[in-house]
DNA sequence: GACGTTGACGATACCGAGTCTCACTCAGTA
DNA sequence: TACTGAGTGAGACTCGGTATCGTCAACGTC
């Protein structure tokens, strides 16, 4: 359920100005299912009419990332692509087939963090987490499909 | 300890051929220290007057990345960096000072992926963990140097 | 060792993601 | 309502990566 006023919110709260553009990037989000990179919502807006430079387009996901409101993944195949999610440490589960995201919460990956540390000597920092997989969606329309 | 003859070896286990430019990648590589661009082998290969095509670079990374001699890691940055592995499953913890890489095999993702399987009805199918730190030698220099 | 096949090479043109510049505009303020 | 700087957009530019295509050389065969 991705939501433009959201986003909005999260701009107003850390100051930002609440432009026209933004707003229309916003709700080019929120209409997205799943990831989506910067082209694809470059393409949104000319499909829609929405006159938005592409610049602007890539300085809202710039600033909208900054603000986490949106999070950059990096898929297997290298592109670079964005989900909309929420504001606290968490990980991405992928469908590799609709693109369409869920957040989880609980990694368990401060444990996992702490092992590599004392096996390594390294001093974790921090850590990306990125599962693909099939949907429920996709596994009921696979099975069905036969 | 990078080595060259390592990839050639798997090159040649392939069947694949076993060319000049290739061997000259592949030495580019072990006299690598942590993780490299694509751009970066370019550069080293122009600095010793190494005549190897830029497109030839890229060629040789995409073949010696589906032989698993090399993994693509994706940096915070964004860029999209190699370094080379054993072709196991595995981790790498990436210093953020020195690019150095060290390689993990107990991930305990499993555990993690099942877990996340279940809350979530996605059918899991792979996952990336990228660690990034600060590592032993790194640590001990900044100590010292106050 | 010479031959022929064909995978690999390299120069170059090309494409597309992302950045930069700069003149202009408009949101928020006094 | 005038001011001011954050924000915008057109377009030039950079640079990572790919496609094309004529040439070349690795390697199996004889
Ligand atoms: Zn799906
Ligand atoms: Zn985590
Ligand atoms: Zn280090
Ligand atoms: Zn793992």
């Amino acid at each position: 359920m991705p939501d433009a006023s959201t986003i909005v919110t999260v701009l107003d709260r850390a100051g930002y100005r609440l432009t026209e553009p933004r707003r229309v990037v916003a709700g080019l989000i929120a209409g997205r299912e799943g990831h989506f990179t910067a082209a694809d919502l470059v393409d949104d807006a000319r499909e829609r009419r929405l006159d938005v430079g592409r610049a602007t387009i890539f300085r809202a996901l710039e600033l909208f990332t900054e603000l986490s409101a949106v999070e950059r993944v990096d898929l297997p195949s290298g592109e670079h692509a964005y989900v909309e999610c929420e504001p606290i440490h968490h990980h991405h589960v992928i469908c590799s087939q609709c693109a369409r995201t869920t957040e989880v919460e609980a990694c368990g990956m401060p444990a996992v963090a702490r092992e590599v540390g004392k096996a390594t000597g390294f001093k974790i920092q921090s850590h990306r987490l990125e599962l693909f997989g099939i949907c429920p969606d996709c596994q009921a329309a696979n099975s069905r499909r036969g």
